[in-house]
DNA sequence: ACCGACGGGACCTCCCGTTGTT
DNA sequence: AACAACGGGAGGTCCCGTCGGT
């Protein structure tokens, strides 16, 4: 893996940081909540047994309560875990954008990729978790809404940005057009994976596109 | 209950038609359905017990269990109900409806009413199957498509109708049209509920509103 | 079973007055709390597990589980029959003795017995659960000491009895007479059942006899 | 075991020669036999999870498990420090004491100060283990039995004294005595703890001091 | 048509003990 | 001497489904 190759890599220098301490331990724990991420996304918080995890992590009961105290201290973690290689998704996409428009299409971008490739098996974590645990999960609720204003907050950021160079009309509400732009593509991937077709993601995507020139592109 | 009324004045049309036999069964039978779809549609599939049907039916294992072989078997007859009260939502709203844009916008207000005013408790149950079983329950994976399938159905008809009475844009791809606004305004129904704030159905209403007016509409 | 035999000879009586109702599942939920009562004597609550009950009762965890929410209830229930079977011991013992001073040593044989013929496997119920559960477990705690609470009440009566018919001294204290016995006797139990030997409680129960005829008996 | 015979034998001369080694350990192991014997004595040997202890001693398992090879080898260990420290009262208790009334009142005396100032938290351990191991644990009742033994060898040294300098009726049966003692006092312990209240320690003791005075001394 | 009793398996959690490491 | 990591089994609880009764 290039996750493993990555630890390779730096556990000598972070041995010249005296960070040796507890290394095994964590590397383990990053793996349950990474192969825990993935089952939870797939099959539902109240559909993967802890069973289900020691299978795919090939640990026993104790060794995986050795690192987390409880299932439902588990699902935090997983969905740390999984915010987390979400969070890289954009930080990749948009790190290549240079206009502010460009970074938007770049946001869109990573949801029409979702459908050939998600960032974890079983689609978005963000939407799975919203629509599992909206009534039922005050915790991973409270999670999941915490990523979703980091993405309005990220369009405040690219909205303004954009203003301040004329590229964007000042009218732009940065927050309605998150919001917009997040129910749009969140929708077209649950379309996406219910079908098994990309063309709702596809859809989504070039209607905001089409959108952003239009109405959001200061002419 | 607005239901139970209606069943009350059925029941003695039914009786007209020798439909004696029976009566009381279906009738529990529908009732078992109707309050377990409220519950699947809060918990989900997987997080729902039979003995929380139990308690909501105030009824036995053996109460239930004469009704439906299986857990699985509910569910489907569960999402079924759903779907019928997402249909009746919709019979309701399209009927008042004149025109076809007027038509297309009355769907959307379908939407737009669930932040306040679900179908069922716990929001849109298409939405919330989709999610929860995209991957994992194909029988219930079929029904939810299918829902899909209708609403794609009833846009080409809107569309088709629409363009023959010249007041929609013949280039309108009515596929692509109901794909775009069921992304969005389920996408807004996640939101909205996840934040506990309807706002973000309001701006994906708006917005397909307005673009329903400005890109469908021929001018 | 004796007690068996008793419930397929009252049956049909209990029949004549409409107890028809619930008989199999209060039966089994009776068994239950005895057999689990002498169980919880052996072992000790927290020594017991729920699969050593499922043996002696012959019933699955589902069985057991459907007359008894948890552990924790059926523990009280069993120490309730536990309870129940120390009243009839000393029922049947006080029933026969005629005087005050009589009522009390018959009182006091009661314990006496306990060496060869203890109310329940593993000694008297009361000291065990006395003992066990006095720093953890508040519920059992208080039922215990109600026990405690009502021979103390049934000193009181004797002794009342015993000083109006001018047989006990006026001056002795019902309740630290009360006390007094039951230490002495309970402590018995414990040396007896510890040495294996019943000795200990003989010697307790021939002090405490010649303190009741020589201290307690009015002269 | 030739360990303890060997630390016996050891440590009086390894005081002389200031010895260094094996003092960290040992000073550990009896650390934790000391924390352990006050959990024990609390929760019992089988409500007390080797976790709890890791949680008093601040000792991971490693660090336990190398000082005992089992939770059954530390319970015995932990009896013993709990059997040492009883010892200790009574030593202390005895010391003052010059004639042999006096001896057996201080004796007693150590019983009623239980309620307010046991030798462990959770009360007198050899009633709790005699309670807990009679049926169970044949290792542990053993050596609940030695303690009891020790107590009857201590009676009858003291009655034998007393005899000899004509202070005690030579009528008196010390075995018999002692076991009235110790089981009036350990039923006391009992009560007071479950009660809540000292009274019944009180009482036991006020109750064998009159005894004492007036049936065991010599008149 | 519905209830109650029960089987037996799965689930989460915790337990005791072992091993490798430092 | 002590810890961290882990195995594997047992504990209590809950689950789904069956069956006899009424």
């Amino acid at each position: 893996l290039t996750r493993a190759t990555e630890c390779a890599i730096l556990r000598p220098i972070s041995l010249l940081f005296g960070e040796e301490t507890m290394r095994k331990g964590q590397e383990t724990h990053n793996r349950i909540a990474a192969q825990a991420a993935a089952l939870f996304n797939v099959t539902g918080y109240s559909g993967t047994a802890m069973s289900d995890i020691m299978r795919a992590t090939r640990l026993e009961k104790g060794g995986i309560y050795r690192h987390f105290a409880s299932k439902e201290q588990l699902s935090l973690a997983a969905f740390d875990y999984a915010a987390e290689q979400v969070r890289q998704r954009f930080a990749a996409s948009l790190a290549e954008s240079e206009s502010a428009i460009d970074t938007l299409v770049a946001f869109l971008a990573v949801f029409r990729s979702y459908a050939e490739r998600p960032p974890l098996p079983g689609g978005c974590p963000v939407l799975n978790t919203a629509i599992e645990c909206d009534d039922t999960n005050p915790a991973l609720r409270e999670r999941t809404a915490a990523i979703i204003a980091e993405w309005c907050a990220l369009f405040h950021a690219i909205v303004s940005a954009g203003i301040a160079c004329s590229e964007i009309d000042p009218e732009v509400d940065a927050q309605q057009l998150a919001l917009l732009c997040i129910a749009t593509m969140e929708g077209g991937v649950m379309l996406a994976r219910l079908l098994g077709d990309s063309t709702p993601l596809e859809v989504a995507y070039q209607h905001l596109c089409r959108y952003l020139e239009h109405s959001v592109r200061l002419h």
